[in-house]
DNA sequence: CCAGCTGATTGGTATTACCAATGGATAAAA
DNA sequence: TTTTATCCATTGGTAATACCAATCAGCTGG
C-alpha cells in the first residue's frame, strides 16, 4: 500500500520524535521550509501538520517567531477518540462503566496508599468548588470541576496513565450528567465526600467500596435516562488549551 | 478564542456524528460540494477530514463514487496516542505497566467468568501461531499475534472497552519488545499457556496471579533494557486498514 | 528611556489547475 | 445475448500562487 505524501511527512515527524531528536517545546522550520526542504507542495505539510495537531503533538502559533510548537501531551486526544468510538457505536455505555469502575478502584486504592495531604486538600477543596459550581448552575464550571475530580484522584495514586485513561472513560458520563441537568447531583457531593474520607482513612476497602457504589448510582442513572444518545444535543468539545 | 474555519468544519461533521445524523457506512458530499456548501475553500474542508480521518472517524477512497466514509472505528487512534505520550515523555513506562496489569488482571478475572470454549480455543490457536512466528523470527507477524492475544482476551472478556485500553498500553510494550529481538521470548509462550489453562478452569486467581507475574517479567525485562527508549529506532505504525 | 509605528515572518484561507485512481457506462466482439 | 474491452466522468491527491491576519522584533521619534 503507497502511502500518500503527507503520511510520509507525517511519519517522518513522528519518526524525529521517536528517535529524540524532537522533544517538547521544539519549535519545527516553517510550514514553507519544510515545504521546499522535503520537496513537497505546502498542503501536503499543512495536511501532515494538521494530523499531528489533532493527536496533540503540536501546538501552532501565529505571527512572527511563531509556527509548529511539539507540545507536552495531554489525555484530551484520548479522551476525543473514546468520545467518537461511543457515538460511533463501537463502545458501550455499559462497558466503559464496567471498566471504568476497576480503573477508578485502582486509582483509590493507590491513593490510599500513596496520596499525601496536600493531594486530599486539593481533592477536598475540588469537591467544595465542584459543589459551588453545581448550586450555581454553572454548567461548564460544574464539568470542568467534576473531571478535575478524576485528575486529582489519579495525582493522588500518582499514576498519569491512569489518569488519562479514567479521564477519557469519564468525560463523556460528564457530559451526559450535565445535558440531563439533574437536581440529583447534589449527591454526587456526598459520595465524593465519603469516598475522600475513607481515603483519608488509608482504608482503601471502605474507599473502594464507596466508590463502587458511587460508580454503580451514577451508572443506573445515565443508562436509564440516555437510552438514546443522539437525543441529547450534546456538543462537540474543542482540544485547545 | 475564535475557531479557524477548519475547526468549524470539523465540529460540524462531530455534531453529526453526535446527533446520529451520520452513522459508520455513511458516505459524505465530495469535498467539492462540501466545499461550495459550506461556504469555504476546498483546503479549509480537506484538513477538517483529515483530522477526522486521523481521529480514525473517517476512512477514504478514490475514484468515481469513492469519498469520504464514516468508519466502524476501532482502538488504533487511541493505541497510536498513547504511544505518542510515551515519546514526547508525558507517560513512564513504570506507570503504563501499572495500569497495564490493573486493566489485564480485569480482564483474565472477566474471562474466567464470560469466557466460553470457542474464545478458549482462539487463545490456543493465536498462542500456536504466536510461537511458530518467534520461531521463524518473523517480527511482523509476531508482533501482530502477540497483539491479538490481549484482544482475544477483551473478547473473552465480553468488554470492548477493556480491550481497546489494554491495546493502547500494549502497543508499545510489544514493539520495544519486538526491536529488542529477545531469544528470550519464548517463555512468553509457556506464560501465556499456563494462564489460558487457568482461565479454561475458571480459576480466577490462579489466573490473576498467573498474569500478574507475566507482566512483572515482562515489565523488568523491558524497562532494563530500554532506559533510552529513543535509541531503539522504532518506526511509527500507520494507522490504515 | 519609553511609547508607538513599521515591516517582515508566519499561519490561515481561497483559487486554480492538473494528476491518478476508480468504477460504471458504452461499444465492440464472441 | 453475453462477454469483454475501452472510454470517460467523478473523486481524492498534489502543486503553485496569492492574499489576509496576527504577531513580534526592531526602529523611530518623543
Amino acid at each position: 500500500m503507497a502511502l500518500r505524501l503527507f503520511e510520509e511527512v507525517h511519519n517522518s515527524i513522528r519518526r524525529d520524535l521517536m528517535r529524540g531528536n524532537l522533544k517538547p517545546g521544539d519549535k519545527l522550520p516553517s510550514e514553507r521550509d519544510l515545504a521546499e526542504k522535503l520537496g513537497v507542495g505546502r498542503p501536503v505539510v499543512r495536511e501532515a501538520l494538521r494530523a499531528l495537531e489533532n493527536s496533540g503533538v503540536l501546538e501552532f502559533r501565529k505571527g512572527a517567531s511563531g509556527g509548529a510548537f511539539i507540545r507536552q501531551g495531554d489525555g484530551r486526544a484520548v479522551s476525543r477518540t473514546v468520545n467518537d468510538l461511543v457515538f460511533l457505536g463501537t463502545l458501550s455505555l455499559d462497558q466503559l462503566t464496567e471498566t471504568r469502575k476497576c480503573l477508578l478502584d485502582q486509582a483509590v486504592r493507590l491513593a490510599c496508599e500513596r496520596g499525601t495531604e496536600v493531594d486530599f486538600t486539593a481533592l477536598e477543596k475540588n469537591i467544595e468548588q465542584m459543589r459551588q459550581a453545581l448550586l450555581a448552575e454553572d454548567v461548564e464550571t460544574s464539568i470542568s470541576e467534576i473531571m478535575d475530580f478524576y485528575a486529582l484522584l489519579g495525582t493522588a495514586a500518582k499514576n498519569d496513565v491512569l489518569t488519562v485513561m479514567i479521564g477519557s472513560l469519564s468525560e463523556i458520563i460528564a457530559q451526559i450528567l450535565l445535558a440531563l441537568k439533574p437536581d440529583y447531583l447534589t449527591d454526587l457531593v456526598a459520595m465524593r465526600l465519603e469516598v475522600l474520607s475513607h481515603i483519608r482513612n488509608r482504608d482503601s476497602e471502605a474507599a473502594s467500596k464507596a466508590m463502587n457504589t458511587h460508580m454503580e448510582i451514577l451508572h443506573n442513572y445515565v443508562v436509564e435516562k440516555s437510552k438514546n444518545l443522539h437525543t441529547l444535543n450534546l456538543e462537540p468539545f474543542d482540544l485547545r488549551t
